[in-house]
DNA sequence: TGCTTATTTTACCGATCGGGAAAAAATTAG
DNA sequence: CTAATTTTTTCCCGATCGGTAAAATAAGCA
């Protein structure tokens, strides 16, 4: 199960910061590259993977665009 | 397709407030009712379905948690 | 193993903005 | 037209986030 990129919910920002240093990871890119091609602060990446729940939106979701990334909202019981 | 209530992708401030509202209303739910059972005033969750960008995601994670919503995040061309 | 280098985390400062409460204004429903 | 719902102000404290530098970790290599 579980063939593609497809994570368990996200229901915190902890889950969220998880998915996204994967990700990143995954990609072989350092935050310093990957705060550069996301206009977003170092700083601001390092908090956002460790799970910083008070991030604003708007850069989270440039950072999940910059990764190749998409959110989706379903109810909680899944697919 | 799509036979649940998985939405399109969401890469937008918008995408999430038109998400949240839909959910909200198709539980007959008001801005009000709603606030009070997720701790965060009126005008954020105004703000929020109407797609402000800056909400911060602890706020916007309550929301979709009391409406029975969750995240997911995979790849951008999806399932 | 120990050392060097790359990467990440944290501390400061300052400007900017988020969002709660409450009420008025505006829009929608009945 | 009246009642209900939503949007928008106002006041205002507290926190976010960028840039930068230093400290702490993790990686890499002989």
């Amino acid at each position: 199960m579980d063939p593609s990129t497809t994570t368990g919910g996200i229901r915190s920002a902890a889950d969220l910061g998880r998915v996204i240093r994967e990700r990143r990871k995954r990609d072989g890119l350092t935050l310093v590259e990957t705060a550069g091609l996301t206009n977003v602060g170092v700083r601001f990446l390092s908090e956002l993977e460790n799970g910083k729940p008070t991030v604003r939106l708007d850069k989270l979701l440039r950072v999940l665009g910059a990764l190749g990334l998409e959110l989706r909202a379903g109810d909680r019981d899944g697919r």
